[in-house]
DNA sequence: TATTGTTATACTCTATAACTATA
DNA sequence: TATAGTTATAGAGTATAACAATA
């Protein structure tokens, strides 16, 4: 089993024949160089709007779940509330989002998209969509249900 | 189109149902959760050896390579030059791999695994390989074939 | 006591730019 | 001038542990 791997970007090769060994086939080295390589795409073609995937993913969980908490927004994306911390704060000095603290628990942060930024959030969404429609058009419709059947189906269950 | 997310860890979830809106279709967010959690697995199953995947990967190459430069292992792995040097210092510290200075230009440096390390380097790759294997069992022969071929095939050619 | 969210801290991964040495 | 490698620096992303506020 082999695949063809991409070239490098940083210099021209000697031309070197490097033997990759069992790299191509493990699983996590594919899913490090596939992930690295979308997101350098992704920040080159959108990199001026100003958000980084994660932070998109964030705002638009965020605006389709309004009054969502910190520990829900945190547990829906994968990540450590001390992780969102500080980029649920550079959202907000952007003003694109506001916590909201509630009054019956004041533990808590409702978290709410800015109307006045719907504007802004459908160009960017524009934008993101036009670069996730260039990656999938490198798949047929089959197969990019069966990527994204066999990339859930890696998931380990716990 | 619609996949099945997995559980979060944080906390018991207090049942929200969350609005995942356009992110599980995106590819890059697949990607993102897939590399976090196969990474993650490997972390806690092989967090002991001491190596993280990256490093890993490159010990590997250049096992496999003996010899190879610095800026051909950085080109061949995708990563930049300046990454590499503190990793290579951390596998040269470990005694894992040395630095040869190239006699006849002395810009570059050789690398190579040192074979005092075979046997720890087996136990590893095994460990390793039980890994990879538990990840690949979950997927049948055709589907881990498949995965790899649709993973290379979103690659940007540049 | 338990939970939410913040802070302090640390580590990995990543890159760019400036630097050293070599050619 | 050009290249290999190091260093300085910066930033994102990630986590754990301790903390304050709140319940």
């Amino acid at each position: 089993m082999s695949i063809e791997m991409d070239i490098p970007v940083q210099a021209a090769d000697s031309g070197r024949d490097i033997d990759y060994d069992e790299l191509p086939n493990y699983i996590g080295y594919l899913l490090r160089r596939a992930q690295a390589n979308v997101f350098r795409e992704f920040e080159r073609s959108l990199g001026d709007i100003g958000l980084t995937p994660g932070a998109f993913g964030l705002l638009m969980l965020i605006r389709a779940n309004p009054g969502i908490t910190q520990m829900e927004l945190a547990n829906a994306f994968g990540i450590d509330k001390s992780t969102l911390t500080p980029v649920l704060n550079r959202l907000e000095q952007s003003a694109l989002v506001r916590r909201e603290q509630l009054a019956h628990d004041r533990r808590y942060n409702a978290l709410f998209f800015e109307d006045a930024q719907e504007a802004f959030f459908d160009r960017a969404r524009t934008r993101v969509r036009d670069f996730e429609q260039s990656v999938a058009d490198r798949l047929s419709d089959d197969e990019q249900r069966e990527l994204v059947r066999l990339i859930g189906k890696i998931q380990a269950d716990a």
